[in-house]
RNA sequence: GGUGCGGUACCCAAGUGGCUAAGGGAGCAGUCUGCAAAACUGUUAUUCGGCGGUUCAAAUCCGCCCCGCACCUCCA
């Protein structure tokens, strides 16, 4: 089976094949750092992490790069609401990007390059557009000539003439073209700036991933540019007539556009004030569950936000840290490689598995598809597991498959892994010393049969949110969300 | 107005020509358990927004209609 993916460029599902065997170059757009993060940046990050997790896993050596726009007219504006220096603020920012989507096991990037350390990158291919006819100056700004680029609108679907129509883009007499946009801004006082070839100014918006892409991935052409949908319109189209006109190669193999998260339907913004930061979020549940929320819509289509069903992700993730947590308890010690002779093969199903899984991914990334493959197999582990005799060999196989596909997705990974104890008392109102306190006394009474004390005890517990499983190997306890 | 996406059970959500319409949550009944919880078993869509059409065969293709959302302006 071969990789399917759905290209924006061009409105259909393609074999994905790379420029160069087995390397996949993917430039994604990162965030302007003038404010939080919210759930909406989170699930652009989830899904190309995602993809480059099943990239890697498909065998390709995936050069991941997300730019910070870090100078722009937000930043500017919120750094004079808030009076502070503007790089500070989006310095600021950045630090609790990192933060707020470290927590959702996302792999790091090659390389998160600024706009503010991209100064001369970004002159020298704004000078290449100008020498080649693709820009001009005016006044200390310096324009794109939109008309001169004749596939403009192809990514976005758009008429040229329709835009000019639209009667929506700002009239400025000074550009030859409505349509025209900003390579470079001119300096106005008390705003940062940097000296150029058209005196002293600032980078416009589309620039900076043209330049930055090019300069981090080394390469004209990138297998994978990806980005939220809203960016297809202006802010992609813009890049590719930038990068395109200034190189005269094609800029991105492969477009890859995320879908929205909406609340009651309606698009999550910053401007219709809907938002929620992901901080707000992980005060009620835990990063791993926001995770399984994202993932369980496919990524092009849009998601809409709820306390409930972020409680739902949260159960489903009980369920496989259940089952994970029995695998565990009955499989700990095996060494696999001691005892292979007797069971030399994975068991069919494990493959099975695999095959669904890839199946699944292979299908431009549906993993809402491959996840019900990994509840499929936390059945079959379960119901393993309830044999009189137990296969633990076959059962440490199965549970290996059911990680292993599970990292692909992002879950249940090494160090961020499953929720710790710490993480699902989150909110909670107690401590975790005070519930091992109160499940020795509880232990005790047990070993008495003094179960109304027991219960009571349990209920205790139950009363803050904590539910208790009492297992062949002891008492275990975990949080209802 | 232009462009695009979607409407599948109580809720969420896969499936885009042919095996019994995945999977999760919720509900109900049962097994297990000191009792619970977890887990397991059974159960909840003769039907996929509506109406026509094509076909041996349609949730899937075509036409029309109804409804929702997004983009065309800063946004992941």
């Amino acid at each position: 089976m071969a990789l399917f993916v759905y290209n924006t460029l061009t409105h259909q599902k393609e074999e994905f094949k790379p420029l160069k065997d087995k390397v996949v170059n993917m430039y994604v757009c990162g965030v302007t750092p003038y404010d939080e993060v919210h759930l909406g940046h989170a699930r652009c990050y989830v899904a190309f992490d995602v993809i480059r997790r099943y990239l890697e896993y498909s065998d390709y050596t995936v050069n991941y790069v997300q730019n910070f726009t870090d100078i722009d007219d937000k930043i500017i504006k919120r750094a004079q609401e808030v009076q502070i220096d503007p790089l500070a603020l989006a310095q600021k920012n950045i630090e609790e990007y990192f933060k707020d989507i470290n927590a959702l096991n996302i792999k790091k990037a090659k390389a998160y390059p600024k706009v503010t350390e991209n100064i001369a990158e970004i002159i020298k291919i704004i000078d290449n557009l100008v020498n080649k006819g693709y820009a001009y100056a005016v006044d200390g700004d310096v324009y794109y000539r939109v008309a001169k680029f004749q596939k403009y609108g192809a990514l976005s679907k758009r008429d040229v003439s329709q835009l000019k129509s639209g009667a929506r883009v700002e009239i400025d007499e000074r550009k030859e073209d409505p349509l025209d946009f900003a390579l470079w801004k001119k300096e106005k006082p008390g705003e940062p700036s940097w000296p150029s070839p058209w005196g002293s100014g600032r980078p416009g918006w589309h620039i900076e991933c043209s330049a930055m892409s090019l300069h981090e991935l080394k390469t004209a052409t990138l297998d994978i540019h990806g980005g939220g949908q809203d960016l297809i319109f202006p802010h992609h189209e813009n890049e590719i007539a930038q990068s395109e006109g200034s190189t005269g190669k094609l800029f991105a193999k492969y477009w890859l556009h995320n879908g929205f998260v909406t609340i009651n339907k309606e698009k999550m913004s910053k401007s219709l004030g809907n938002f929620f930061t992901l901080k707000q979020i992980y005060q009620k549940h835990s990063p791993a569950a926001v995770r399984l929320f994202l993932i369980s819509q496919h990524y092009r289509s849009p998601i809409d936000y709820s306390e409930d069903k972020i409680t739902e992700a949260a159960k489903g993730l009980d369920k496989f840290q259940n089952v994970l947590e029995n695998m565990r308890e009955m499989v700990n010690q095996i060494n696999l490689d001691a005892i292979g002779k007797k069971f030399t093969a994975a068991p069919e199903i494990c493959q099975q598995m695999e095959d669904k899984f890839t199946a699944a991914m292979d299908d431009d990334f549906n993993t809402a598809e491959a996840l019900a493959v990994l509840f499929e197999m936390t059945n079959a582990i379960n119901i393993e597991m309830e044999q009189k005799e137990l296969d633990l060999v076959k059962l440490s196989y199965m549970s290996r498959t059911l990680v292993r596909l599970g990292q692909v997705l992002g879950l249940f990974a090494p160090g961020s892994a499953l929720r710790t104890a710490e993480d699902k008392l989150k909110g909670k109102n107690i401590s975790v010393p005070e519930v091992e306190r109160l499940l020795a006394r509880r232990e005790e009474y047990r070993r008495q049969k003094k179960w109304a004390e027991s219960d009571q005890v349990r209920d205790e517990l139950l009363a803050k949110g904590i539910i208790l499983e009492d297992t062949a190997h002891g008492t275990r306890w975990k949080v209802k969300e």
